[in-house]
DNA sequence: AAGAGCAACAACCGCCTTGAT
DNA sequence: TATCAAGGCGGTTGTTGCTCT
């Protein structure tokens, strides 16, 4: 009795962190299609899942959901990312809802990789030419009191100043990308819906997992 | 060819809010 | 009204792949 309960709680206690598999991706895909979002602490247990409902959620939210796009900023987006930011800084779920497809971690992201870095760059480049010229008003330029709007009026020079690297970035595909990570991460165990498709030269995306899944959902 | 450094992104953590009891 | 669980959000970190030397 008491030795079934502690193996119980100690099953309990074991929850998976890091990457998630290709499996664990497939059985919160499938549970889901067939018994809906919500309740994420209840779902990730029922599906069989060892990660915390928050992670599910996170999982579904940011990757799996078919409505999710993936990739390639477009310039309109970069614009839209900026003018919100500029009007209600780091409220990135309040800016991802303007950005249909677009998740609020993918916005955080894109800002602090590269919309940040390029305003940085440009306000050091901006400062240092005003430090050049006008040495003795040095003083009213000051980093540390820049805020998200003083930031952002800075967009000109940062749009401007967009490296080459940048815009190579622009044209990765990304999915290439993705499936470059599906092959590294997730065991080559797929499951019985998937293994007719199994080709070895056949790079598995998400669509074609959802699909799959799709297909497989009474 | 190898390794160091960097960039990008996925995922986790902790705090706050909200809703149910 | 107080308490607790779950969800939501923003910040941060860890991992991976790419580029440069």
């Amino acid at each position: 009795m008491d030795h079934k309960k502690a193996c119980n709680s100690s099953q309990e206690l074991e929850v998976r962190k890091g990457p998630w598999t290709m499996e664990e991706d497939l059985i919160l895909i499938n549970y889901i299609a067939n018994h809906g979002e919500g309740v994420w602490n209840t779902l990730a247990k029922a599906a069989g899942l060892k990660r915390t409902g928050k992670s599910c959620r996170l999982r579904w939210l940011n990757y799996l959901r078919p409505d999710v796009r993936r990739g390639n900023i477009t310039n309109e987006e970069q614009l839209i990312i900026m003018e919100l930011h500029a009007k209600w800084g780091n409220r990135w779920s309040k800016i991802a809802k303007h950005l249909p497809g677009r998740t609020d971690n993918e916005i955080k992201n894109y800002w602090r990789t590269r919309i940040q870095k390029h305003i940085k760059q440009a306000d050091h480049h901006h400062n240092h030419q005003i430090n050049v010229n006008h040495r003795q008003s040095s003083e009213m330029i000051n980093d540390q009191g820049s805020t998200s709007s003083q930031l952002s009026s800075g967009t000109a020079d940062a749009m401007e100043s967009y490296s080459p690297r940048l815009t190579s970035y622009q044209g990765i595909n990304y999915m290439d990308h993705h499936q470059t990570n599906i092959n590294n991460n997730y065991p080559m165990v797929l499951p019985p819906v998937a293994t007719s498709n199994i080709d070895q030269n056949y790079n598995w995306t998400m669509e074609d997992i959802w699909s799959m899944q799709l297909l497989n959902s009474d």
